[in-house]
DNA sequence: TTCGTTGTACTACTACAATAATACAACACT
DNA sequence: AGTGTTGTATTATTGTAGTAGTACAACGAA
């Protein structure tokens, strides 16, 4: 099953974006044996290189760790899964706020556009 | 003064978004005269070809009009204006939204975040 | 040992955004 | 008439993201 994508992103950073959140979900647990470069490639449809760049970029947060050749493992350092699920959130309000604000959007205005958005989801 | 530029939305892009900006905010009056292509890319030190292709977005929007080699003139339609000033607001919401539950945050929680971060802010 | 899988590295190619440097016709003004 | 400004179009170049295809050394297991 091919991933969605969209944004104007890149799509490492939306593959990073989505395989940190799986991390910090527990959909791979602490410690367990990460999927191959080549099969997660293949499952998101997209190229092995472009999947191996993702992976990089998880690295350099801690979230994975190489083990050589024997494939990667999520890290066993609940600290740094923690820190991974505050810095998420942070990074994204301050960035939403920017934005906002860039737009002329104030951010209690705001607040109050999401909640009518959301009041008329189903 | 050079315009700051930031994220990895394409240059054009971020452009039509601060002058659409700029014309709902009255910057640029109703049925004013707008100001000529080289000199928008001069002020905003990019390239008048860039700057075109922004303002061929607002175009396409209806808030520029084109007056042959005359140059360009905002739209006379308050209602053109008032529909983006909607527009903008109704499609920066419902992209925040989509973003922060592809991150696995909960809107609730989102706007919980955005008060407590504009609180600690001066 | 042999085979398959692992991460990693490399080059080449395409697509796109942005820049650069012009060129041109239409219009306003002196 | 002549000059300058207007929007518009064109071509070439650069940088980056992504793809495609391949190659290689290290390791585990049969």
């Amino acid at each position: 099953m091919a991933w969605k994508f969209e944004g104007n992103s890149p799509l490492t950073v939306q593959i990073a974006d989505r395989l940190r959140r799986d991390i910090i979900d527990g959909v791979y647990p602490m410690g367990s044996d990460f999927p191959a470069v080549r099969a997660l490639a293949y499952e998101a449809a997209v190229n092995p290189n472009t999947m191996q760049k993702a992976l990089v970029i998880l690295e350099s947060e801690g979230l994975l760790i190489t083990h050589g050749t024997t494939g990667r493992v999520v890290t066993t350092d609940a600290e740094v899964i923690s820190l991974a699920r505050v810095r998420v959130r942070e990074d994204f309000v301050k960035k939403t706020v920017n934005e906002a604000l860039l737009l002329g959007i104030e951010p209690e205005q705001l607040c109050e556009d999401i909640r009518r958005y959301c009041d008329n989801q189903p």
